[in-house]
DNA sequence: GCATGTGAAGCAGTTCACAGCG
DNA sequence: CGCTGTGAACTGCTTCACATGC
């Protein structure tokens, strides 16, 4: 055992329990009771061994010679996301990206419940949006207090995504996904994480300009997994 | 000089290239003629000798004493993310998310090219987002050999991207961006990103519900930035 | 016998620190 | 004299390999 108490999970480990977790519901839903690390991590694209030591960060949780207990297991990685409890998230910035989000069956669910959709243009305040009304970016601090909303969600242009970060930083949120295009600073306290669909793409256009110099040699069938 | 030729860039530094071709483009546009290593990497909230080192495996651009020419720097990157040509792109899932992005001007611009959106919904085939018609999937081989599109986006729900995937790799497609959270396998030859916004919620959830031991003790001010 | 859990080894990316050059 | 470019040190994630235990 590695650390059950002092807590240093590699940040590579925490960004691959959201896959586990899903694979496993998955599972669950097939009505599949055991996995080997083999097997589970096949299906999620990741080597066996980190698999096994990812899971071992958090506690013993399979059975040697039989494997691991899908809904048990499941339940522990739910557990360590902290996805028991509900959290109320704050979103602002109701463009075509926002409305899409707010409207996400996945984005918004499980223990994420939106208590405010924000924005400044007349034309889309009032708006019904998946049972939640816009409102004026004015109103987010009064919102954030009365709902104690700890995540927020910034879907504005880059122009505006610094200013709205300070606004939901001072009225206490301390964990921000920020889809704009532009670097956020923030106090340390505050986690932040950034989506650039666009650098995405460009990432992708680098690879196709930078061929590997001796790639796809053996493509000898979609033999990918293992 | 690490390796001009032998190409052997690490990922992560080919991750953040993105990020410092948009910094760039703001100080050009605000008219910054140099900046040195110690400057951009602030703005781009990155550590200098990382910056420097990232430069590197390109070459030699900047000048020992003064920094580095913005727009001479600027073309350098982009030249090296392959956007002084142009690349056919096609999407497929037209809901909300597809709608979005296709919209979106920073998603589709600068050197991405839209040749063709895709879905099977009759409520959206025939419809034209962003000037462009929706067609049904049927048709992506076809589009993909008459426009020679390289580049594919998936914003399909889960259960048809690996589908959808296939398609798109039989058709000539060797870069995809999925967006469905589902596990894709392709080729060795051709390269897939996944976005999972949900999974960005829970990392955060995670980081929430495991707050560090002895953090924001010095908070004094947002001294983020060096 | 078989699959987990984990020290130890290996490897990759980051950071340091300074020589080299404008 | 200042800032880049980079070998070397360092840190940390990944992978291996096997003892452990069902």
């Amino acid at each position: 055992m590695v650390e059950r108490f002092g807590r240093r999970i590699p940040e590579p480990t925490v960004v691959r329990l959201p896959l586990y977790q899903r694979v496993l519901r998955d599972l669950a839903l097939g009505a599949v009771a055991t996995v080997s690390s083999a097997e589970l991590a096949s299906a999620c694209g990741v080597n066996a061994a980190k698999l096994r030591k990812d899971l071992s960060y958090f506690g013993t949780y399979g059975t040697r010679g039989t494997g691991y207990d899908v809904g048990y297991l499941l339940g522990q990685i739910e557990r360590e996301l902290g996805l028991d409890r509900e959290r109320c998230v704050v979103m602002a910035g109701m463009g075509h990206l926002g409305h899409a989000l707010a409207r996400s069956p996945g984005f918004m669910s499980g223990g994420f419940r939106v208590v405010g959709l924000f924005d400044v243009a007349p034309s889309v305040l009032g708006e019904i949006v998946a049972g939640t009304g816009v409102a004026h970016i004015s109103t987010l601090p009064d919102v954030c207090r009365q709902t104690g909303a700890s995540m927020g969600v910034i879907t504005t242009p880059a122009s505006a995504a610094q200013d709205v970060c300070d606004q939901m930083v001072a009225s206490g949120v301390n964990a921000i996904l920020n889809f704009a295009p532009s670097v956020l600073v923030a106090p340390p306290s505050v986690h932040v994480r950034h989506v650039d669909f666009s650098a995405e793409l460009q990432v992708l256009a680098f690879y196709q300009a930078h061929p590997e110099p001796a790639e796809a040699a053996s493509d000898l069938g979609a033999g990918l997994i293992l």
